[in-house]
DNA sequence: TGGTTCAGTGTATGCGTATGCATCGGAAGA
DNA sequence: TCTTCCGATGCATACGCATACACTGAACCA
């Protein structure tokens, strides 16, 4: 039924691991019979069986990806240059979610004899990157990290956009400044957080308790909270939002509360998805090159799959920046 | 450094094949033997590598989605339900997304020995569920049909939807009715697109060339596509979009050109999508049960993996309904 | 008591590919 | 002409698991 490798032997008249060789392309086999054994495997229609290649060479070219939520909105901007980079290494993309059950999920990956692992989940679990680091699995941090377990990462530098946003809003006479950060246990709610306090922090500007709502990064969360502050008797006049998603939703409870954006309330997101630039939302958010930092952490992957574990760790950093649109204007 | 059944075997006492059958939780082992068993393999963190019981079985449990493009906001809604289905059924979901050159998509898919296929590209290509047919690996249709090859599918019944849709367009007086479709050969474009047709036919209105545009189901397409009738002489007063995404496109055109909606112009999608139920978005749109359709693909793939190809074709068709909400109104 | 049966376990083997090692034949050098 | 060497190929085997089949011993029946 299926053709193998024995059956293209048979028909170029050589031996199986003579078609291996050739079809690897491999300099010991003669020129012509790689002709021939080519042919032979044009004409039977032969795919090589990418099981038995993985069982016999502990390779299986494929790469988990692990996520939050594969609803969220951030992450096919994630998931798309991941896949593009991946492909054009020959690698396939295998998607996996967080559950409850941190130790399930372990144990499919390794299971699933992935050549390696991208997290990218938001919330920092310990488990997991001990365990990987146990079995020896190659791993990237994107967009996170974790202090226990050392391990390439690819991460955004959030103080100079968030500097830059600060100074923005203070600029624009906001003296009320609200936000809506991410989980608690998510290294990268906590570096913007902190950045945005540090910076507001020189002008004596605080955010303070009532000023401020948490959650996943999630549409919900950045409805939930907009409503939450923009209820209050003294509402914010900007909110910053942990990111772009949290300030769809942020917008979505202002237009329903039917605040004016930017007249009465300003907002701000923070990645630059492709749909902040849509007309109909403009928002004014602090972008880096987030396609490029998919990429990258999956190249460290490959690499650190390819080159062995003995390279020194490396952490690519991108630099992000203020983009001005239409949801941040002067204090009302 | 990797555990193996034989790790397991010499620990328990007894040889390979009996832990196999032991942790299968075959009945032909005694429960004092599994206990034995399965002790040794806790003790050891043995996990049974897919790719050993992949090349014995002949099984991968894994599954293809092969998409057009992994950014479009349709995705996710897609891929979430597909994957939380395949997960309780134990299966794994690779990610493939269409290229240029069909032939590789089809070598990979068929190489990777992926138990099976969820073809959920708008476009029909012709070519691949021919060769996936005669290589014998099962697949399934998700939203759209070939009339080439045979197979299961899970569809959505457009004819309904749009109906009560277009009853509904001619009762708030629109007469000029644009229409912005899917791409060309592709089933569930030509399906929404007759459906409108032929109802708006029962009250002698038109969507003549002029008033329609066509591309793929994206926000480019709406943008462009909703500009373009929008800065005609004689614009439509309602804009009937070949899904929610192209929808997304055509608020955005609507709103750069300062055109109300739906004051001046009303705008109409297609597929209910969780975002068009924001506060900002409001969409009138025909809806259907897109994650249980979803849902129905991955077991109906899964049910022909696992029953075999002599079992009768099954076509689920899902019932679509109009949802009004704000951006559909009177003619003005 | 001998034969039959059956539960429980081991042995042998296959799945498809990759690779270390042996082999072979021809060319080059002595 | 004999040896040496090397390019090209075949042979044997490993990877980890599943399964057909063989085997063993105990229980049961006649």
């Amino acid at each position: 039924m299926v053709v193998t490798s024995h059956d293209v032997a048979r028909l170029a008249g050589v031996s199986q691991p003579t078609v291996s060789r050739a079809l690897r392309n491999s300099p010991k086999v003669s020129e012509e019979t790689k002709r021939r054994v080519r042919e032979a495997a044009t004409a039977l229609g032969y795919v090589p069986s990418e099981t038995g290649r993985a069982l016999s060479s502990g390779r299986t070219r494929r790469i988990g990806l692990l996520l939050t939520d594969l609803e969220n909105q951030f992450y096919p901007h994630v998931i798309a240059p991941m896949h593009r980079e991946l492909e054009a290494l020959d690698y396939q993309l295998v998607l996996q979610t967080e559950s409850s059950d941190t130790g399930r999920v372990a144990e499919r990956l390794l299971a699933n004899s992935l050549d390696g692992v991208l997290l990218a989940t938001t919330t920092v679990d310990s488990v997991l990157p001990v365990r990987l680091r146990d079995r020896g699995v190659p791993f990237v941090y994107f967009n996170r990290t974790s202090e226990s377990v050392a391990a390439d990462s690819a991460e955004v530098d959030a103080e100079s956009g968030m500097h830059e946003l600060a100074r923005r809003i203070l600029e624009l006479g906001h003296r009320r400044v609200g936000a809506i950060f991410g989980p608690r246990n998510a290294s990268t709610a906590e570096h913007r957080e902190r950045a945005l306090r540090e910076a507001l922090a020189a002008a004596s500007v605080t955010v303070s308790g009532s000023m401020s709502y948490r959650g996943p990064f999630d549409v919900e969360t950045g409805y939930v909270g907009a409503r939450r502050l923009l209820e209050a008797e003294q509402p914010p006049t900007v909110i910053v939002c942990g990111n772009d998603v949290v300030a769809y939703g942020a917008l979505n409870a202002a237009h329903e509360l039917g605040r004016a954006v930017p007249g009465e309330v300003s907002i701000v997101g923070f990645d630059d998805l492709p749909e902040a630039r849509w007309p109909m939302m403009q928002l004014t958010t602090v972008a880096f090159d987030l396609d490029a930092m998919a990429r990258r952490a999956a190249s460290l992957l490959v690499a650190r799959i390819e080159r062995g574990p003995d390279e020194p760790y490396r952490h690519e950093s991108f630099p992000s920046r203020l983009v001005e649109r239409r949801t941040l204007g002067a204090a009302p």
